[in-house]
DNA sequence: GCATTAAAAGACATTGACGTCTTTTTTAAA
DNA sequence: TTTAAAAAAGACGTCAATGTCTTTTAATGC
């Protein structure tokens, strides 16, 4: 697993926060964990924390919810597993027996530097909005859990035989 | 972090156990362990597994220990992966939403596909004797943790000054 | 057989990732 | 000012990865 839960978590609310900007309204934790098919409270606390760092903006009371801040769209991924899963998978030798160099190689080092050094750069390269792709209804299924959207797709067909 | 802690050690043990076969003896736990700085008993259990699944051989009783296997060098790292970690991070979704395909594409998987591909191949190609290379010391020191590396650089040291 | 050695097995402990529940704080509307 | 809504905070619970300890099994030499 390259990514811990949290990160995927994290990611999947935030792309959910952008497409409701999109449409012009706020939203509430219970609305994406719902939707995302995402633990409550858990989601709450990671989004939390993207409002602590300013990736976030968080209003409380009726009418409140989550709303995009400035830099959201423009915030590389990098960004994000730093805040989540830190950035030991970058810095470290994957045996996990000191901080990754070239000086002290452990025997996988050089199998693994340019495959590092890729994940990285695509990570540092690749922003929010770069992932925001895709028409409303696809992308939200794209970002929902596999059995939340399989129920969606049943949810859906029933309705067309309905009608 | 790419790999579990338990491949770490499960590479770390066979690639010592590889360097005493190649000076004609077998090795016990209580010596890889402790030239290794890894836990005694939890490095028992991993070895355990390998000689289940046919990448070690092991002797009870006096003079017994860890040998390798006649498959043993010719092992992908893959295979390792397998026994330690499974195989999710290959056939699963980044974002852990369900298997990964080209055809239900989750945000990320075009920005990852490559790259996971790369490292698959990569730990296929990659067989457990492509590891053992450079001198003895240097190849132990290389696998060893740092704590244990820089404390018998110390003593190395220390005896040069004694000498 | 008997003592010794070392792996194998299994019970138990620790830790961090993940998850749930309750209480507190802040805000807005009536 | 009261009420309700929603985030924030924090206590607590669960589970898998990791780690320790003890007991059992098997092999060897005498
Ligand atoms: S030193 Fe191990 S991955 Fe770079
Ligand atoms: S579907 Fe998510 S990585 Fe392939």
């Amino acid at each position: 697993m390259l990514f811990s839960k949290s990160f995927g978590y994290a990611l999947r609310g935030i792309l959910y926060v952008a497409l409701a900007q999109s449409e012009g309204r706020r939203v509430q934790v219970d609305e994406i964990s719902e939707k995302l098919g995402v633990p409550r409270h858990f989601l709450g606390k990671i989004l939390n924390r993207m409002v602590k760092e300013g990736l976030l903006q968080s209003v409380k009371g009726p009418y409140g919810g989550f709303a995009l801040a400035a830099a959201t769209l423009q915030t590389p991924l990098l960004k994000l597993i730093e805040l989540t899963d830190g950035l030991g998978t970058f810095n470290n030798c994957v045996l996990r027996l000191h901080a990754c160099n070239a000086v002290n190689p452990c025997p996988l080092h050089h199998q693994v530097m340019d495959i590092k050094n890729n994940l990285q750069h695509m990570m540092m390269g690749t922003l929010v909005s770069d992932l925001m792709i895709g028409d409303r209804e696809a992308f939200i299924r794209s970002i929902a859990t596999e059995e939340l959207d399989g129920l969606l797709q049943k949810i859906t067909n029933h309705d067309e035989h309905d009608a």
